[in-house]
RNA sequence: GCCGGGGUGGCGGAAUGGCAGACGCAGUGGACUUAAAAUCCACUGGGAGAGAUCCCGUGCCGGUUCGAGUCCGGCCCCCGGCACCA
């Protein structure tokens, strides 16, 4: 008998697959409807690991499946191929970064396709490419021309001797090669205006019906949109005002002082006139010292400094001391605080500490009966005290009118503040795109004209020198001309972010030859949005932002003609072992090409559904992919002895089935039906169940026949088309020794691209029904009755049930529930 | 603190308000084998009982219902995200 040898079939239909093109998505199919899959695209760095080849599994499955389903199909897998490791390693290793990223790219895909995956590989993407890059330039200078780009200074991390570090590379504030402190060092750097979207990307999440809650509600935290009131506070000294933000304008007549952010531009002004210069420089220098994280952690003291100064209560006229404190940020609101020390938490640690006056302005309602109400700070809404004509209101109702009165007196207003900020791209680094600016001593930064893109990555640069420098190390690629005057000129040579990068690339894939344009138009209004798209949570916000963003951006530009670029999302769960997510950095990966040597790719897809939900995390368990390959091996074995059995079964008239044909009916119709429900709920570890169950019915029932039944026509007809329609619901799953067996059975074609089968409503229940039967709910006996059985039947039945009957003997029936098909309830007393 | 997701056998996990524990793993017993592996068969939530059976069981307390893992109210615990955001 034939063995069965993964490593032969896999790569026999790897082969034959990609011979055939089978994975080709259709431009403008008119046929059949699209469906764009998309897994998020790797990261290129080592080999693949388990945890990897179950998120792709996720998205194969689903194209496959609809696939067969009849739908036009776009699956494709690209690389995000610029980023931090593959510069390291050209340190580390000596290795240019572009060889290190290309050998990765080539393992990633030999090993992508060693897992049977489905992908379009003509349509693949690398962001390292020219080709690519051209066009993540050409949006970046969309951006610009849109006037959403826009220069400023903003903190890097800074470390003496290995210049600008990323976060990542700077864990708890040191620097991770010479364990040095990172400081804050101001850095001027490109910005692109994310916050003039704000409003719409938020009011979008509305609409985004098909994406996991806690994502939706993650990207409306960051985009942080309140409503509050502009306030301001004039300064006599200097005969300017400040503005300050607050949302609870109801608590003003509490204000007690102002504190401005020690980075606040005004700050070292008003402490030079107020004669505290001295102070406030040492006060800075402290707070600069102490790391970002350190500052803001939740147990930090508060400090600051008088400035010598003070303001002006815009609505008492009272005299209000100016502070300069660590705990107002700089990059939310103005930059300044009002303080009002008895209802605010902070305001208050900081008045006690420096001693301020505390004044309550609001008195905690009746109703919410406080015994200890004395005590402050109270930062719920309540009735206004000491606050003038004010007083009595409740706060909601103060802060409306007292937002018509500031503003009636041009001193501020209503006014809506977005915790979101611009989307700093700059990257002091070599491996990711050239900015495509030119600076000009006489014309400035130019953005450099779209006939020269692409703005074309060096490959010689010394790599010895901080990462802020290397770009800058080829003369070859700073010395250029000025785009607008002509004269000679320098390049910019900080790269882009990489997550700009990813932030377009499955636009990218709906026409990816594109030379002239970064894709043509009517492709992508074809192909997107994407349907499923499928990757991890920690993209929540960053990626999924940006990419929001930029759509946003692209449609307003005319480029596209939507906005939402995924249409339903799925975030998968990790793989974890030994209590770690899988990572090579944590040393716990199982490495594909160990596990695909051993089991093969059918039970490596088929395992990692199985463990568990597929949104949810699972542990690593060796013990269920023997059950899986053991599943295989069966399955195999017992099609490939059986099917000489059965080959030569013809069509049988089936209008009045025998038990045992309703039975084998029943086997392949309810099996239809359960792997197709869960399909279509994503519940792949139930699929893989009921493929089981649908495999060992069937099995055991034909194993119960008799030598003689075996020989009829109409059983055989019936195990025929049980074990092809097995092939189909298993092909998306384990499709290797799906397409093997449906080759081995004579059939023609693929049955990747069979038709999906349906299921006849008639076959889903069994002849025979088993009722439980409860008495008070107490489940006591089952009675087997022939389906369609009229209720009152079952019910007259159940109380004749001789278990049931002494039971009941002497008590009184109130009432008899029966649950049609389930079970019988008899209510007695 | 706020928001989101969870708590079901020895383990991973199933279960449109309808016989809790499907499927798989592990375990026990048996068949085959000189033996082991592989394979196949049976059993396998806990307790009581010789047995048929009975009692208890889905984090805890209460409620709705003929019937609750599932719905409602109140807690407890675990995981994840956010947070000096004025």
């Amino acid at each position: 008998m034939i063995e069965y040898d993964s490593a032969k079939i896999e790569a026999k239909w790897q082969r034959r697959w990609a011979q055939a093109n089978a994975f080709c998505a259709k431009d403008f199919d008119a046929e059949r409807k699209k469906r764009y899959v998309l897994v998020m695209f790797p990261y290129p760095s080592g080999d693949l690991h388990m945890g990897h080849l179950r998120n792709y599994t996720i998205g194969d499955v689903v194209a496959r499946y609809y696939r067969m389903l009849g739908y036009n199909v776009l699956n494709p897998m690209g690389f995000d191929a610029f980023g931090l490791p593959a510069e390291q390693a050209a340190i580390d290793r000596q290795v240019h970064p572009r060889d290190w990223t290309n050998e990765a790219i080539k393992t990633h895909k030999r090993q992508l396709e060693q897992a049977g995956f489905s992908y379009d590989w003509a349509r693949m993407v690398n962001t390292s490419s020219p080709d690519y890059y051209k066009f993540t330039q050409w949006i970046f200078l969309k951006l610009f021309e849109m006037g959403l780009v826009y220069r400023r200074e903003a903190p890097v991390n800074w470390c003496e001797e290995h210049g600008v570090l990323a976060d990542e590379e700077a864990p708890e504030g040191r620097c991770w090669r010479c364990g040095e402190i990172v400081h804050a060092k101001m850095l001027s750097q490109w910005f692109i205006k994310t916050t003039e979207f704000a409003d719409e990307l938020l009011r979008g999440i509305e609409a985004l019906n098909e994406w996991p809650e806690r994502v939706r509600v993650m990207q409306r935290n960051w985009i942080g949109r309140s409503m509050g009131t502009e306030v301001k506070f004039y300064i006599p000294a200097i005969n300017k005002s400040v503005e300050v933000f607050t949302t609870r304008a109801d608590t003003l007549f509490g204000v007690t002082f102002l504190a401005f952010a020690p980075e606040h531009n005004l700050a070292e002004e008003l402490a030079k006139i107020g004669g505290k210069l001295d102070e406030f420089t040492s006060f800075r220098e402290a707070v600069n010292k102490v790391s970002t994280i350190e500052r803001f952690a939740e147990e930090k003291e508060k400090s600051g400094i008088y400035l010598g100064l003070n303001a002006v209560h815009p609505l008492t006229g009272e005299e209000i001391p100016l502070y300069c404190a660590d705990y107002v940020l700089m990059e939310y609101g103005t930059g300044v605080v009002m303080g009002v020390p008895a209802h605010d938490t902070r305001d208050f640690l900081f008045a006690k500490k420096y001693e301020l006056p505390i004044i309550k302005v609001i008195e905690r309602n009746e109703d919410s009966s406080n015994e200890g109400e004395a005590e402050l700070p109270y930062t719920g809404y309540g009735v206004m005290v000491n606050s003038n004509e004010f007083s009595g209101k409740k706060s909601e109702e103060g802060i409306r009118e007292l937002n018509t009165l500031i503003e009636s007196k041009g001193l501020g207003g209503a006014k809506v503040q977005y915790r979101m900020r611009d989307w700093l791209v700059s990257r002091q680094r070599y491996w990711g795109v050239p900015i495509p600016i030119v600076w000009c001593d006489n014309c400035g930064a130019v953005p450099e004209k779209y006939d020269n893109l692409p703005v074309i990555l060096p490959e010689n640069v010394e790599f010895t020198a901080t990462p802020s420098g290397r770009l800058a190390t080829n003369p070859d690629f700073v010395r250029t001309v000025c785009p607008n005057c002509g004269r000679s000129a320098k390049r910019e040579t900080d790269t882009m972010s990489t997550f700009v990068d990813s932030a377009w690339y499955f636009l990218r894939y709906c026409d990816p030859k594109s030379e002239k344009e970064p894709f043509r138009k009517e492709l992508v209004d074809y192909w997107m949005p994407v349907d499923e798209y499928i990757g991890g949570i920690e993209h929540a916000v960053g990626h999924l932002l940006y990419s929001r963003f930029i759509c946003y951006a692209l449609n307003r530009a005319g480029v596209i003609s939507f906005k939402e670029p995924f249409r339903r999302l799925f975030t998968q769960g990790m793989l974890y072992k030994d209590g770690a997510k899988m990572s090579k950095s944590k040393g716990n990966v199982v490495s594909v090409d160990h596990f695909l040597q051993k089991y093969g790719s059918d039970t490596a897809r088929m395992i990692s559904l199985f463990w568990g939900p597929p949104e949810r995390d699972v542990e690593w368990q060796e013990g269920g992919v023997e059950g899986c390959f053991r599943f295989i091996k069966r399955l195999f074995n017992f099609f490939v002895s059986t099917w000489d059995y059965v080959k030569d079964a013809t069509s049988v008239n089936l209008e009045n089935p025998s038990d045992q044909e309703k039975e084998f009916l029943h086997i392949i119709h309810s099996g239809i039906y359960d792997v197709t429900e869960t399909l279509n709920n994503w519940h792949f570890n139930t699929t893989v169940s009921s493929l089981m169950i649908l495999f060992n019915r069937l099995s055991d029932a034909w194993g119960k026949l008799s030598d003689k039944q075996k020989g009829l026509m109409s059983l055989r007809f019936l195990l025929k088309e049980a074990l092809l329609t097995l092939l189909k619901l298993l092909s998306p799953i384990s499709p290797h020794v799906a397409e093997e067996l449906w080759e081995f059975s004579g059939q023609s074609g693929f049955v990747m691209h069979a038709e999906w089968p349906k299921y006849d409503e008639r076959f889903l229940k069994r002849a025979e029904i088993e009722y439980g039967i409860s008495i008070n709910g107490k489940p006591r006996s089952t009675i087997t009755v022939q389906l369609g059985t009229d209720l009152e039947d079952v019910r007259r039945l159940a109380l004749e049930e001789p278990k049931v009957k002494s039971l009941v003997a002497g008590k009184k029936v109130i009432r008899v529930i029966v649950v049609p098909d389930r079970l019988v309830n008899i209510v007695v007393r």
